[in-house]
DNA sequence: CGATTGACGTACG
DNA sequence: TCGTACGCCAATC
């Protein structure tokens, strides 16, 4: 009844031009994105791991350039590296955004890192039962 | 169809 | 311990 998001599966649906229209990997990534509670974080390995390409971690944070001007709000800023650092602040706007929202979730953020980041990690696998 | 890119991660020095 | 190099997979040019 869990995992919204297993399969790796990209229909690649025909033309797929305009925004809205993407039906592949990355559909895969905002979604896991969303399941991520409020006030916790993850990484893009840990998405990756569950979408079962963990060694494609860089697609991952690939996929949320796309994360932007999505109908449903993708948490992009919940999404941080491995290092619990906001290396995807320079791709907000502003870049001041993404720690901005996490300190509004109650995620404390000092120097572009998140605190405490070890106990707000949110492992999707882990906690929708892969 | 081939080459390049990329909001990462791991390995090696 | 810190810095640099390589690889990975999918999308884009």
């Amino acid at each position: 009844m869990k995992r919204p998001a297993k399969k790796r599966v990209a229909p690649k649906l025909p033309d797929t031009k305009e925004p809205g229209t993407e039906y592949s990997f990355f559909e895969n990534v905002y979604a896991v994105a969303r399941l991520i509670p409020k006030g916790r974080v993850t990484s893009y390995g840990a998405i990756a791991k569950y979408l079962g390409t963990a060694k494609s971690a860089r697609l991952v944070g690939y996929a949320m350039n796309g994360a932007h001007g999505q109908k449903p709000s993708v948490p992009a800023h919940r999404v941080i590296n491995r290092n619990g650092l906001l290396t995807g602040r320079h791709h907000f706007n502003p870049p001041e955004a993404m720690q901005q929202r996490l300190e509004a979730e109650g995620i404390k953020v000092k120097e572009h890192q998140v605190v405490d980041f070890d106990k707000l990690f949110w492992d999707p696998a882990k906690h929708l039962g892969i």
